[in-house]
DNA sequence: GTATACATTGACGCTTGCGTCAAGGTTACT
DNA sequence: AGTAACCTTGACGCAAGCGTCAATGTATAC
């Protein structure tokens, strides 16, 4: 019941806020993608609440983008060197420096707005699809005089 | 060498067509998912051009939807009573029946239609997040007079 | 001190989605 | 007839992604 710091969770704690089970948090630091904090003295894992934000990102990256948890390891990787990027960046005057550091960090937004672009694509196109199909069901529709006076 | 009817496909003739593996497609008929349109006296698979359009479809539901094959087949399935309701409107002329078929197929393509519709919204998020991290990327760059000079 | 609910680690189990192998058959070409 | 490339079925193997269990420790409330 310290107020100044962010109250730490334990691993059930941060289970049920994201919706994941003990079981996948301890895989997922097994597989390197999420670490705890800290550990207490008798080695529960204590969690602070980036890893709340952490495993948002890591659903995202495997049920929206397709990625394998292995993949989804190397993503985050880059995206904590970006975040490394950006303490460098704060830590130095060099404007040289601070400009190839946000470059480094642009290549990797980039690289994976391309990856959502591509499925956005696919998705959209399976939509346009379907209002076709639905166009032409209601043209038929139509025809049979039934239209929305029925149901 | 007939011209008047659908060239018939071997297994491996379809499996390169698609870009899956023979194995694959005995694993998808085993489950349901595609099935052979005949099988020539010696015991061989045939497959039609209709398979290459099915197998496109699994496609799309497995990878851009993230369905597994358990519920792409469930989701096949209904596509398969939508074609049925295709035919039998045409072999009907009762206008209330075509009304009814026609709107079970709306409400198939309405469902199907808010599926794809979430997981844009999911992926536009992202795209969105992503486009805002670039933006104050962009705007530090400007802050270090790097721009667009370099590179 | 006790009870309860949480935690720890290690390991086996299960499902999914195939890859690969063995043993043999079929087809088409030479 | 021989050969090569394809095919068949059945079955084991593998990786991924956890679920579940056992045996035990920890923390908190009573």
């Amino acid at each position: 019941m310290s107020n100044e710091v962010a109250e730490e969770m334990r691993i059930g704690d941060l289970a049920r806020r994201a919706r994941v089970t003990p079981r996948t948090l301890r895989y997922y630091e097994s597989l390197g993608l999420l670490q705890p904090a800290a550990r207490r003295s008798g080695g529960f894992r204590l969690y602070d609440e980036q890893a709340v934000g952490r495993l948002e990102r890591i659903r995202q990256l495997k049920e929206l983008l397709g990625f394998s948890l292995g993949e989804v390891r190397q993503i985050l990787r880059s995206e904590d060197a970006v975040q490394e990027i950006r303490a460098r960046y704060l830590g130095t005057e060099d404007a040289g420096l601070r400009a190839d550091l946000l470059r480094q960090a642009m290549a990797l937004a980039d690289a994976q707005r391309e990856l959502v672009r591509r499925k956005l694509a696919g998705l959209q196109a399976m939509d346009d699809e379907i209002a076709e199909r639905q166009g032409r069901i209601r043209q038929l529709l139509r025809t049979t005089g039934a239209d929305e006076r029925q149901g």
